[in-house]
DNA sequence: ATATATTATGGCAGTTGTGCGATAGCTATT
DNA sequence: AATAGCTATCGCACAACTGCCATAATATAT
């Protein structure tokens, strides 16, 4: 009886989604929001700023193309970070 | 008696992510990747990478972040492009 | 210390991202 | 044209993102 136990390996960078966050916390009070004020602007609600900055979840990228946008800078600025290299191959 | 029939806003930048979806094909190639031996590299379905680059999909940043791992460039390389600002305030 | 603002967390519902497997469509290359 | 390689799509299942609402925890002032 095969089980297909085989759990599914989803993506989650945890340690890029600290960096993300602490780059949103600190580009967000640059431009003087509060997590609500940002939300409101980008359409986004409070809990989503909150999480993606507690680096709680995994924010899509349109999420993050929101909060560019409305800030006026570009996606790239939410990046300003450095992931090391990896490879899953072999 | 409110029917509660507002339907969620979700977020999906499609403009973005058609953007997104040409440079990743570009830098894939560049790379001398196919969407295969990328997705194997990375860890990533083969499915995934293809609906990123026709822009079905909304991916996270984690899957991002592991494209732009396994090939070794800056997350901010699979950005840049322009997005137009946008307000949704008043 | 009290009040006020801000941030963090929790639960719930609905939507969607992702893996997996299969197949169809497309693009060389011979 | 036939084969092989690559890309696009589809259905299914499960995990997870997100909105909404409420509340707790923390910070900032007065």
């Amino acid at each position: 009886m095969k089980d297909s136990k085989g759990k599914r390996q989803l993506i989650r960078d945890q340690e890029g989604l600290e960096l993300l966050a602490k780059q949103l916390v600190s580009v967000r009070k640059r431009y003087g929001h509060t997590q609500q004020s940002l939300a409101d602007k980008a359409g986004l609600s409070l809990s989503q700023i909150a999480r993606i900055e507690t680096a709680v979840t995994n924010p899509t990228i349109s999420t993050l193309m929101r909060i560019s946008r409305v800030l006026d800078i570009p996606l790239s600025h939410l990046f300003e970070f450095k992931l090391d290299k990896l490879d899953f191959e072999k």
